[in-house]
DNA sequence: CTAATTTTAGGTTGCTGACTCAAGATTATC
DNA sequence: GATAATCTTGAGTCAGCAACCTAAAATTAG
């Protein structure tokens, strides 16, 4: 039960843009791959699918770029998940056999249960604008 | 994010197991299969890594079978996961990128609430012993 | 116009999920 | 001890997808 790399790289680039957001700057393809440490032509599909789902918002031309849509508050891991990899714990139980409909109920109340969780994990607690280092205990 | 089919089909099996538990009749793999809708070439499969993971035994031979290796009570579709899908939430985020250690950190936190979660679904909630009907509100 | 950017469309490569198939090993029962 | 009912093991298939790469087109500031 794996998370993609796809997510992963998402955070990062978006923990980075929650950084920038507010001021007038944009973030540029090239520099977040660099900085974040991302493939740069895989990046390109990853932005987006982020703006294609509405959590980033883009500029063409020369003093183009990306930035956030909104708040870092209102962008939660769950949203993410969501835009990149689709419904979290999707699954297609049809509730078949004896015991599917029981089995299927339950995974629902998981889902919804990890979906609700999953929301309280916003962009400003990953990327806190105060610094770069974090309490290790 | 998908929980895939071979998880689907071992909490069924397991279910339909887990209402056979303390009774002496072993369940057999094509009646599994029949009654569980499950591809029963698949389910051998299925049945020997849930066999090797410790949540089942099985007997060889005629009057052979397979059976929960503990009560239901102590078997939880975290441990179901663990055995067919490995990790819950596994992830190889190395923490590269200035945003890395801290994504890799909150999704740590997040798969530990998860996989505590995950631990309070166990097989009796799952199929009781009473009936098959499931009150729907 | 030109340079810096995003946008779009396609291709590649290797892995894995969801199966199928067939022969072998074990055990109860007649 | 032969037979039938089981599990066991090892192999093969097939489509889909994750994680990339490549290249050309469209947009915009200066």
């Amino acid at each position: 039960m794996k998370l993609s790399v796809k997510v992963d790289y998402s955070c990062r680039v978006l923990a980075r843009m929650a950084r920038m957001y507010g001021t007038d700057v944009l973030a540029h393809i090239e520099e977040l791959a660099r900085i974040e440490a991302v493939p740069a032509n895989y990046l390109v599909q990853i932005l987006t699918e982020l703006r294609n789902g509405g959590l980033i918002v883009s500029r063409r031309g020369k003093q183009g770029g990306y930035a956030l849509a909104r708040p870092p508050e209102e962008i939660s891991l769950y949203d993410i998940v969501r835009v990149i990899e689709g419904d979290l714990l999707e699954t297609n139980m049809a509730g078949e056999g004896q015991s599917g409909r029981r089995v299927a109920h339950v995974w629902a109340e998981v889902r919804r249960e990890f979906e609700g969780m999953s929301r309280t994990w916003t962009l400003d607690k990953i990327a806190s604008k105060a610094g770069e280092e974090m309490y290790y205990i």
